[in-house]
DNA sequence: CGTGGAATTGACACCCGTCAATGACTGTGG
DNA sequence: CCACAGTCATTGACGGGTGTCAATTCCACG
């Protein structure tokens, strides 16, 4: 890292260390085969070694801020992200939690149109989005993978939207823990039982709705037999096809 | 004809004719410099002409259905379509509107997330994803383009996003007609006084509402002299700052 | 002119939001 | 080790915005 290559990270997160690329090789790196870098031949990998930048930030840390220029593109490494966009009057809308192999930072006019903030300590990998366009022409491999990934958020966000515009409270909070569970499992941990990284204000910004109607949700699926709770944080899906039914609306 | 988006479709069959490449040639095509095309070199052009196919549909017709193999994308050379999904009771969640110049065919696991109809008569050109794939391996910058559109779908689909779950009906169809107004200007119409191509129950499951409340919200910006309605298809926007303002929650 | 579907309007119900109180958990300092 | 504070989650009471159901009204089209 050169001196003087001055970031939004390093200027808004003073906890946060922010690392020469030197302390873990992106061939040692474990979320390769779930991120952008998946597929990406030898070469490739040396290349870009020399451009990315690990970084290492506490919970709440801000990410990236919505209007602010984007200059840099992310991967998050390990930790858990929320992505959201606000109104004037602080309504919040988060579009995406993302989790480890999770891609961050598609951009238009060269501005952010959300903002990203650390649920829990992450680890991310940083790249000047000039200079990863540049590695883009010589490994046109890794951009197909970006569109791929583009298209995969273009329907996870399709499917976030008809959630928020005509599922209910409860059918809203049963596909939630669905998506949550499988997104777990193929990220190897377990599926039916795990921890919320995200508060149930988080939860509600994501659904749609206030953190009431989240929490009277919980409830009723717990009353219902199908999740458990361990504390707020902990739960346990005890009826996932029920639960499955229930999130499409059947 | 609408307004805001004629065309001429006398060249086309009303009733939805496909025919061979041979009566519009993509270097006619005034959907070009709007669409994925732009840009494409001259030789990629003459590729894009054979794999290409110009199809016509009535309004009404069924261009893709969730669920089946996505063995094509489009492009729209004219006209509007919707774009949505349906939950298995019915429900549905609108979750876009196409027009000129608009792509059609993202898709993950080969199968399409999605079902899109025609509003009005369209025309459509169709390419072999399969061949499609092919072309963009020799033409890295149809593919730049193409990441570059699904990234503009995906700001388009995270500001929706933020509509279903913060706004109020009032707002949500200020936005509405802001943003439809915005893209008819795109296209070099009138962005101020224009046709709507699609019905309240369209604009309603795009919206995340019903068609009453709808049309209860189009009746209150009207007797609030934000906008006239000539009939239900004709809007004029009478003071697009104010309905800004309303759009962004202020 | 009739006719039929779409849009509008009205009356009412209900899900979810709002406001408020209570309970649970976490970390801290005495 | 416990008392305490502060934050977050839960629960309850109530209100409001939007949905539901039904009755016109409006228009496009024949």
């Amino acid at each position: 890292m050169k001196a003087g290559f001055s970031t939004d990270l390093g200027k808004t997160s003073p906890l946060g260390s922010t690392c020469p690329h030197n302390l873990e090789l992106c061939g040692d790196c474990e979320a390769k085969p779930l991120s952008m870098c998946a597929g990406l031949p030898e070469d490739g990998f040396k290349e870009l070694e020399r451009i990315v930048t690990d970084v290492a930030l506490p919970a709440q840390a801000p990410i990236v801020h919505e209007g602010d220029p984007a200059l840099h593109m992310f991967n998050v490494t390990s930790g858990a992200v929320k992505v959201y966009k606000l109104l004037p009057d602080g309504r919040r809308q988060v579009i995406g939690f993302l989790l480890t192999g999770d891609f961050l930072g598609f951009s238009i006019r060269d501005a952010y149109a959300y903002s990203a903030e650390a649920l829990t300590p992450v680890t991310l990998c940083r790249f000047s989005r000039r200079q990863l366009e540049g590695l883009l022409e010589r490994y046109p491999q890794m951009e197909r993978r970006l569109l791929s990934i583009a298209s995969n958020e273009l329907a996870a966000a399709q499917d976030l939207m008809l959630l928020l515009g005509r599922k209910t409270a409860r059918e809203r909070l049963a596909s939630f823990l669905l998506t949550l569970s499988r997104r777990l499992i193929r990220l190897g941990a377990d599926g039916t039982s795990f921890d919320l990284a995200m508060s149930r204000t988080d939860i509600a910004d994501y659904l749609g709705l206030t953190t009431e109607t989240v929490s009277r949700a919980f409830t009723q699926l717990r009353k219902d037999g199908l999740i458990d709770l361990d504390g707020a944080a902990h739960v346990t899906l005890l009826d996932p096809e029920e639960l499955e039914s229930i999130a499409e609306g059947e």
